[in-house]
This record gives structure tokens, C-alpha cells and sequence, in this order.
DNA sequence: TATTATTGTAACATTGTGTGACAATAATAA
DNA sequence: TTATTATTGTCACACAATGTTACAATAATA
């Protein structure tokens, strides 16, 4: 057990979904300790970082093909804090042996993700006993740094977005302008003008226009879009 | 010896310089290998990750104040190579005791830096007998996966060049407008337009303009620009 | 004093975006 | 059947940023 990962490394996942006109990030819950976390891992002897990530990834939202992009590795020593680790291993009624590992020091590699909400089920793992959608402005009070890597996930989300144009993986295959809009400004937190919006997405060469969807509402029915694969 | 330092975690820098109209950086040649790397190093039990990386810059560069970024941290299984670690341990004829944590797989987290060719009298560390600048398109075969390093390095420090207006920082305190596009070129790898240039940089708010310099040439004298401190 | 090379800046064209207006349209109400 | 309502797709104009060209200013030389 003490050799399956290489210590002092770990990595953590911002995970973004959008869902009711806001964002949200999932976020565990460790049992019987009041301890917030992002999900996050070690990384085997034999695996890349990078598939160290996808794999926690799939275990918490049966996922593969995710969007997925590392961000920053955090390294300060303050974020050693093995008396919060230690907590965490007795209120699972582990013992020590086999464990000590994780109260050395960890280096904490970020990574952040894009997902469509409604394709997941958030899954906890052996040491939590949830893992949930939280609103981003409705944060539990997370452990270590956590809060820190968040806010930094989402300014390089921000900065990332126009050029990349990675809003749509937080939506369905299939959706409106509208919709797209709706998680720009929620990424942003700042309302567009839908006419240059729509007029910058379409000059982007990005975007297929298909069928309309009739939503049953008395007014025009907006056209669905899809990106075009890469 | 073996505990002074964080097992499987290295960082290693890219340190631009601009010299001659090109940019280049900073490699080490390791005794009697024929293995050219970047300067890096080990983070210290009771150091900051970023603070580790100042001191290393410091040991090469005697540098304090320099511009560093992170911008990635590798962590494929393929940059383990225990033989290479092993080739340089010989050649500097050390025994294995007490160097067995070298041997071991790391991940590097990866800074570039920006500094004043002028500066600098680059110095090699025990197990090296060289620290030189060698231009970006003549970089000598690098170990491991040092030119993908490498290669990640400029991308970043191209796409964050305009926005952050961090090129003067390659340049001496006081520079021309002629010098700083001379950066921005060498950089980018294309020819800019004078004019717009210059009134981009102008508007950007953020140089000062001093006094002209004369430099006997049969022309008209350029002013010598700062940019403000922050 | 004319010449030369380079600099600082203006002028115009082109492109990108902010802002508002308007016709098209899907359903409902009259 | 027709008017009404809310929303969408698009256009028009203003303004800002940038590409491009031109030209006067100027430091040294011929």
C-alpha cells in the first residue's frame, strides 16, 4: 500500500458543470470529520500524471474523454498539515500502519475540468461519504489550500475561455445560443450583449448550425449548435 | 544527504536571455556525459516549492528579483531513465550511497524565466562543468524530456507576452523602442510593424520615456524608454 | 548645405466589438 | 382568422484597435 504511490505527490480536480444558469464544482465530504475537499488522488509507481487524473476522474463521474487541463502544482509548505490527514485516517478507523505516507508532505498538482452536468453522478470514495455539486458562490469552507486552487481555477477558466472557446463542454452535445450565452456569463459572472455574442461565436467558424428546437413557448424558436470537432 | 530533499519531485527552469537579436537560454553540460540539460534542482523538506526554484535560479544566475513563472508539471512514466541519473553519478565519481533517491522516478514542475543577458555570469553547480546560453534554434541535444520542456516554455511565453507586456524584462532598465520590438520579433518568430508597435506600446500606458541616445549614427537620435514600476 | 538613415507621428483602411433597432416567427389570446 | 407576445437572427451605426503607408524631424556625414 505504502509503495503503490509515489509520495509526496498528489493531484487535485476543480470540476466544473453548469446547471440552473450557475456554476458548480464538485466537492467531497470526508466522514465524521465537518472536512471539505476537492477530489483528488496519488499517482501510481507505473501511471502518467496525466492518467493518474483521468482515472480519479472516471471513479468520481464514470467519465472518460473529459476536458481536462492542468493549471498550476502548489508546493507551498504551509499546505503541510498532517494533524488534518491524521484526522481524516482515524475517522475512518484505519489504522496508522500502512498509512503514514499520507502525513508526510504533498505537492499538489491541479488540474481543471469541464463536464456536462447532467452526465454525472457524483461518486464519494472509501474516505468520504459524499460528493456533491456545490454553486461556486456557495462553497463549503474547504481544507489546506483548496480555496486557493479554486479561485485559481476559475481565473485561468476566465482566461482560457475566448481563445479556446471551451465553453461548450459544460453543455450537452446539442444547444442554444442562448444556453452558451448563459454559461459564458456565469464563467465571467457578467452579462453580455447577446448581439455581439451571437455575431462573434458564428464569425469564430466554430459552431454547426442544426434543426430548431420548439421549446412550446409563444416566440421564435432558436436554432440548436454543436462545435464542430477538432 | 537522501532525506534533505522531497523524493521524486525536481523543478527545472528555462532561463531566457536576449542577446544579439535572438533569444536564447541557459543549459548545463554534466561532467564527462556528453548530456546537456536545464539548470533545475531538488525542493528542501522545510522550503517552498517557488522558493526552491529561486534559490536554484540564484546559484546559476546570482540573480535575486527575477521574473519566474511556472507555467507545467511533467509527470510522464517515460522520463524515468534511472540509467541517465545513474551515468551522471559516475562520471562525477560519487558513490551510489547516499545518491539512491536520484535514481528514483520524478516529476518536474516546470518555470520559465526572464532576464538580462547582461547581468549574468552563468555558473554550473557540482555536477556540471558548464552553464551557457545557446540560441533558441541551436540548442545542443537535450536529456530526458527537456525540449518538450523547452517547446512549452516559449509557447507560454508567447501567448502571455502581450497581455502581461513582460518582454522589457529581457532587456537592460532603459531600452529603446527599436530594442524592445527587436524582443517582441525574436520571440515571436515574425516581423512586427514598426509603426503599429510603437503606438500600441505608447498607448498601453506603462513606459516612461527618458532621454534620447546618441548614437553617432546619421540619423535621428531614438528616446530611451523604462517601463513604470508597478 | 545637401544627403542619408532612422525615428516619431499622422492619416487612412480594415477589422473587431458595443449598442440599439427591426423584421421574423412560434405560440397564445381575442 | 387575426392580433398579441416574447424571443431570435440579423443588420446598422458608432467606436476602438490594428494594419499600412506616408511624411516631417533629425543626427551625423559628404
Amino acid at each position: 500500500m505504502a509503495t503503490e504511490y509515489l509520495n509526496h505527490i498528489a493531484f487535485d480536480s476543480v470540476v466544473f458543470g453548469f446547471s440552473g444558469q450557475t456554476l458548480k464544482i464538485l466537492i467531497m465530504e470526508y466522514h465524521n470529520t465537518g472536512l471539505f475537499a476537492l477530489p483528488g488522488g496519488f499517482v501510481q509507481m507505473d501511471e502518467n500524471l496525466n492518467d493518474a487524473v483521468k482515472r480519479g476522474l472516471k471513479e468520481r463521474t464514470g467519465l472518460d474523454n473529459i476536458y481536462l487541463e492542468q493549471f498550476y502544482t502548489f508546493g507551498d509548505v504551509a499546505r503541510y498539515q498532517p494533524e488534518i490527514m491524521a484526522k481524516i485516517i482515524q475517522a475512518n478507523e484505519l489504522e496508522i500502519n500502512g498509512w503514514e505516507w499520507l502525513l508526510e508532505r504533498f505537492i499538489s498538482v491541479a488540474y481543471y475540468a469541464l463536464i456536462n452536468y447532467n452526465d454525472v453522478v457524483p461518486q464519494p470514495d472509501a474516505l468520504s461519504d459524499s460528493c456533491e455539486w456545490y454553486p461556486m458562490n456557495e462553497l463549503p469552507p474547504l481544507m489546506l489550500d483548496h480555496a486557493e486552487i479554486v479561485a485559481k481555477a476559475l481565473e485561468t477558466l476566465r482566461t482560457n475561455l475566448d481563445q479556446k472557446l471551451i465553453g461548450g463542454n459544460l453543455l450537452p452535445e446539442r444547444f442554444t445560443m442562448q444556453e452558451l450565452q448563459n454559461v459564458y456569463e456565469a464563467i465571467l459572472d457578467t452579462k453580455l450583449h447577446r448581439s455581439a455574442f451571437q455575431r462573434k461565436l458564428l464569425a469564430s467558424d466554430q459552431l454547426v448550425r442544426h434543426e430548431k428546437r420548439f421549446t412550446g413557448k409563444a416566440h421564435k424558436a432558436p436554432y440548436l449548435y454543436s462545435f464542430k470537432p477538432l
